[in-house]
DNA sequence: GGTTCTACCTTTACACTGTACAGTAAAACC
DNA sequence: GGTTTTACTGTACAGTGTAAAGGTAGAACC
């Protein structure tokens, strides 16, 4: 109770700390292309024993959480004073952004209750953004919802695509219409053939298209919800 | 090449076959909370050793590809002649009921770039509704897209919500609440208090404000879409 | 400056995971 | 009836998260 505790002492040499132990992890997994590292491969860059990570974390869990918070600190917060619909864009856009270069991310997201700081602050904006555009509570909250659903569902698929050369996708979409015979799944086929293989074709444009309909939505009602 | 191959021989007694593997690891995956099994436990519960699952599947990734299968396989399919809209709108629902009814499937997803009979039957389908109901392809696209990603967002956000009675629930939002004080987070802590921890608030009620908003807006745009 | 304390890290161990590889018994086929 | 195939078992191994206990260097106190 003399001093003020909680700091780390940081007198110590080379001394781990929860941040580092989370930025050191989200550094691996961007390498890995996925997957979160193991407590051991963790430690071992860090220069240190595996079990050292557990003075810093209860468990793995609550690493994930710090990973995760760690991707929202990353997301660009609306200004409150900024008009609701540009600033709801753009923060999707980041949003989306940073969902996809963690990819991870995404999967780890469903299972944690525990929101972090970053987390909260970056709720707090995105609801005053909206208060300050004339959203009732209500209102706000039904946009929120909506707003987020979209670009975590969107990330879902947009990560789930196959990714590589577009030769590559070129193989993978061949490879699923040898499964699915034209006659059997005719409107599958055509989407595919007459659309999405296409020169020029990129699912990620689709992104805006969706985005702007849920905002144009979100400005009509935006008076009626009480 | 003499008789038909794929068919299970069915005279030995108690054999495995794909399908009875599968209903096995999702109703142990439904019935242990959200955990997919371990190749041991399911083949215990079988009555088979672990590694007599892999004459059946490559290797787990396969098990998994058929469990999400499954739960593609539970969705109601839309009609080719069905009216657009509420055929969307009540496919939308059962695509939610059958992710919430096993929370294991939208984390397995994300990472599954093998899609199953069911799926493509599921996916044909709602755009042949689509196209019936006067969408041109690109349309089907965007719309596809856009109602897709919103149900898998909405059942990610809505399975991360914590579980449980309302006074757990209670519990829990006061220990966010606890880590995030009020002045720091104003706009958070009028929404939890103001709106969302009032009684009868149901955030699965969301669902529908946000999935009949994407449906006007479908409708709006339908013909201007080429 | 010496003692004590304690925050941080190491060591060892355990139960559990997916799966490679080799073996075996029964069925299917000629 | 002998050969080949199919469906499964047994054993083994590298890797996982983490509990328990032990060690040690620096901080704190006198």
């Amino acid at each position: 109770m003399s001093t003020e505790t909680g700091e780390p002492p940081a007198t110590r040499r080379n001394t781990l700390s929860r941040e580092k132990v989370v930025a050191a992890a989200v550094a691996m997994a961007d390498a890995s292309d996925g997957k979160v590292p193991s407590t051991r491969k963790l430690a071992e860059s860090l220069g240190v024993q595996a079990m050292a990570l557990y003075h810093h974390f209860r468990n793995k869990d609550a690493l994930l959480d710090g990973m995760v918070d760690f991707v929202f600190a990353e997301v660009e917060l609306p200004a409150a004073d900024a008009d609701w619909k540009p600033a709801m864009r753009r923060r999707a856009a980041s949003m989306r952004e940073a969902l996809v270069r963690h990819p991870w991310a995404i999967a780890i997201m469903d299972s944690r209750a525990n929101p972090g700081i970053a987390t909260l602050r970056h709720h707090d904006a995105v609801i005053g953004c909206l208060r300050a555009g004339g959203f009732t509570i209500a209102g706000a909250a039904h946009s929120f919802a909506l707003l987020d659903s979209y670009v975590y569902g969107f990330v879902i698929q947009e990560l789930a695509l196959p990714l590589g050369s577009p030769e590559e996708i070129q193989q993978s979409a061949e490879s699923v219409l040898a499964l699915a015979p034209a006659e059997e799944f005719p409107h599958l086929t055509e989407m595919a053939v007459g659309h999405a293989m296409k020169p020029g074709y990129d699912y990620g444009d689709e992104f805006w298209t969706g985005l702007d309909l849920i905002l144009d939505g979100l400005e009509q009602r935006r008076d009626t919800w009480r």
